[in-house]
DNA sequence: CGCGGGGTTGAAAGGCCTCAAAACGTGTGG
DNA sequence: CCACACGTTTTGAGGCCTTTCAACCCCGCG
């Protein structure tokens, strides 16, 4: 349901950027060429991994349909997630040798895979797409700041409240602003990357529920008051 | 104290990272000109605000001495910390027009500062320059990710714990690698730093004192015992 | 010397967690 | 088509860790 195609329009997954850039001249059609000579496109069924923290990182990725996790995890199990990833991310750092989280689809996905010494040979050629990709991991950073304050110093209502919301907005640009939002994830996963337990998880949504400011139906929830709902969240 | 001098041996604190790119070319010495051009040596008092977060960005910076806090506001006052920055780090966002976060200086300071819209030209002429600046972010990109797993999954021990012994990671390579730990900020500042209150970073470190694992001293801590330290961060 | 900011310590409250059980949903096999 | 099993979600009760509120101490400085 999650499984959508989105971004028909443009040939190579990566060019939806590329299309968009001011200076995009004569020797896009050679970039995307490039990026074709070094691209696989790749299907997963849910739940599986991408790849796993620590391991050696041969390759970078972009998100084509599905969504997909990104999780760091404590020697005693604790986890962490520290991502969400949504139709049209980028996925990896093309720098680092390392993978610094683990990723795992939610739902079955479709990626595109770029060899990464190749695609950083590519970056270095090619001044346009590392821009792109530069302001690409500035959104990231920006994003991740977002969560570092979520996690620190909001409470288990505001918690769930943003994080509904900003589910809600990620997939906006992609099925349009619906007040369903799809949560192709367990309790448990939400509750990891919000830094709270399933329980309380659970807990907060039927509080939510029982005032009428959303309905949680299955595999997501409905936004009944989004006014309200960015009330509690307090944005 | 903090206000050391590091990094000397290079003309400008850009370059210490382009002094050790692999293709460090002829034109280095032009970036360094342009670099030069653009830039000016700002020194600021403790307690300064470098920029605010909302306000137009116009400046990118490299810290030169001294430490800088960088922090998120709730619009009912509560604060997270997202950041703190040393001695040859960068700060702020080359691609953004406004802030993300408010940068205030811990310590009396100096800082390089360059307009940003002609770093971002200089950006788009220097591929090495942006690659640079762009392997900056992914590091602090991992960092931020890292810190998401401290706020969302880990006891306040174990977050007093991690942040000392990062603090001191952070500052090894500009002061060696020693026990002592400078803290050139309030409790109320490492709380918002670490997701917790004052007094519970007080009590914490109190904690730590009391079973000789490190010894709070005026300004920072003294680690007694690096190894127990560790294991209490559950690194 | 008194003031003010920062730090420590105490007691009580509360929010979230833990442990546990029951309800629910879905896919499988009889 | 129903029964069952398994994973997930919900709900409850109790407890703990962190927060809250408050008092007190320390120290630098006007």
């Amino acid at each position: 349901m999650l499984d959508l195609e989105p971004r028909a329009r443009s040939a190579h997954p990566l060019n939806i950027s590329l299309e968009m850039s001011p200076k995009a001249g004569a020797d896009e059609a050679m970039v995307e060429l490039d990026l074709a000579d070094i691209s696989r496109h790749i299907r997963l069924d849910a739940k599986a991994t991408v790849f796993t923290e620590g391991a050696r990182a041969d390759a970078v990725w972009t998100l084509v349909s599905g969504s997909i996790l990104l999780s760091k995890l404590l020697r005693d199990g604790r986890r962490q997630v520290v991502g969400i990833v949504v139709p049209g991310d980028f996925l990896g750092l093309p720098l680092q040798s390392a993978n610094g989280f683990t990723a795992t689809t939610l739902t079955p996905s479709t990626l595109c895979r770029f060899d990464r010494t190749r695609f950083t040979d590519l970056l270095n050629r090619t001044p346009g797409l590392m821009r792109q990709v530069f302001e690409t991991f500035s959104h990231e950073l920006a994003l991740a700041q977002a969560h570092m304050l979520l996690l620190g110093r909001r409470s288990a209502e505001e918690k769930v409240a943003a994080f509904l919301l900003s589910l809600r907005d990620r997939w906006a640009p992609l099925q349009g602003l619906t007040s369903r939002v799809d949560l192709p994830m367990t309790r448990q996963d939400i509750g990891d990357y919000l830094g709270l337990t399933l329980e309380t998880v659970s807990r907060t949504m039927t509080k939510l529920a029982q005032r009428k400011i959303i309905a949680v139906i299955p595999d997501g929830v409905r936004i009944l008051d989004a006014e309200r709902l960015e009330r509690a969240a307090s944005l």
